[in-house]
Formats: C-alpha cells, structure tokens, sequence
DNA sequence: AGTGCGATTGACT
DNA sequence: GTCAATCGCACTA
C-alpha cells in the first residue's frame, strides 16, 4: 500500500463541481493542469495529477467533433465535466474532458499525470516500473489509471468512480506549445503543461 | 462492402 | 532516427 492513502491524509482533494469547470474548451485545458485525476476501482484507488493537457475547441478541425456528432465521439457533446474516452490506433485508450455547454462538441485530452496514489496498481497495470512513464502520455495515462470504454459518457461531476479533484499543491508555471501528434490546425497554441515537469510527454524542450 | 488512416506506443536500426 | 501493431470509424461507392 502507499504511505499516501486517505486516512494518512486528511486533506486529500475535493471533487470539482460543474460551476468551477471554465466552459471554454481553452480555458478548461490550462484550467485542468495542477488538478488531480481520481479513480476508484475494486482493485484499488489511483490518482494524479494533472501535468499536461490539450484543447479541441469549438470548430476545430483537429478534433474528433468536428464532423459532428457521431456515436463515437457523442460523449464530446455533453454538457462540460463528462468523460469522453475513445479507442486509438486499435491499441489505446484515451482520455478527455468534455467542454462548453450541452449539444456542442468541444473537449479537452488529458495528456500525462504525476503520479500521487495507488502506484503500485499503476505498475502493474502499465507493466513498467519507471515512475515518470507511468502516465506520461495520453494511452499510457489510460493504462495507468484503468481507463476504458466502460467509463465513455460517465459524469466527472456527480458521485462516482472517476473524477476530477482540487490540486493538492501550488501549480507552478504553465507553458504551451503546439499540439502533439496532429497535422490539421497543427500551429495552434492548443497544448497546456507545467513547465518543467519531468512528468508530461515529449521531448525535453517540449517540458520546457 | 471496401478503403484509408488516426489526439499512440514500444521495439528496433 | 524509423516502423509495425491493430482496431474502429468515417467516407466513398
């Protein structure tokens, strides 16, 4: 067991309500960074913090929104805080926030974590025992904290087993950059990260 | 019904 | 640095 559990730590974090989420998919993504990431499990309870995230906004042709909704990426289009997870390159799942207002398609892909408690179940679940690549990317992140299809649509912001926190200490300073990965709307500033982290993904100048 | 490819990762030269 | 793995989806016809 870690030595960070719950009764070791009376002050652990509270779940975020729906009011406090920025709707802007923008502002929700630089919003998210320093929070922490909760999910509660038969196995065990994981959580993070959240050290990297990219917006997919509002007529963004990058994002999984943009041809309109669909069955895949209908979880993209409920009202802001609710999980949008999908399937990538058939072998990964990746996990998003859903942004703006009910009916209108926009989100945020949470892209890495510091990893805080059930670190052990991450191991094990990952197959690895370095900590800084527990999570650090998006289908890592997914693998670390048993996330999948079961958990597309569920609500972050209403009792249950995955959720968003407060962050459990000061957010240092936050960088951004291009997104990774993408070819359209590829120069937009869409990627948020605290700067200097060893947790979030890329190369080194990207954690700069 | 068939095709092309992607918001990734890990193994390998 | 390159590249295969492996699947579902959106699109064409």
């Amino acid at each position: 067991m870690p030595a960070t559990s719950s009764d070791a730590a009376p002050t652990g974090p509270r779940r975020l309500r729906r009011s406090e989420l920025p709707r802007d998919a923008r502002e929700l993504a630089s919003y998210l960074v320093g929070k922490t990431l909760v999910h509660e499990t038969a196995q065990g309870r994981t959580s993070g913090r959240i050290v990297e995230t990219e917006a997919y906004v509002v007529g963004d042709a990058a994002g999984h929104a943009f041809v309109g909704e669909t069955a895949r990426n209908r979880s993209l289009f409920l009202e802001r805080g609710h999980a949008y997870v999908y399937f990538s390159y058939g072998v990964h799942w990746c996990f998003n926030v859903s942004a703006e207002t009910a009916h209108v398609g926009a989100g945020v892909l949470v892209r890495a974590l510091e990893p805080l408690e059930g670190i052990e179940l991450m191991r094990a679940r990952r197959g690895t025992d370095r900590l800084v690549d527990l999570a650090r990317g998006p289908g890592r992140l997914a693998a670390a904290m048993g996330i999948d299809r079961r958990l597309d649509g569920v609500d972050l912001c209403r009792d249950g087993p995955l959720w968003l926190g407060t962050s459990q200490r000061p957010v240092g300073r936050i960088g951004r950059s291009v997104r990774i990965g993408i070819t359209k709307e590829a120069q937009r500033l869409l990627r948020f990260y605290e700067r200097g982290s060893v947790f979030v993904s890329g190369s080194a100048v990207m954690r700069r």
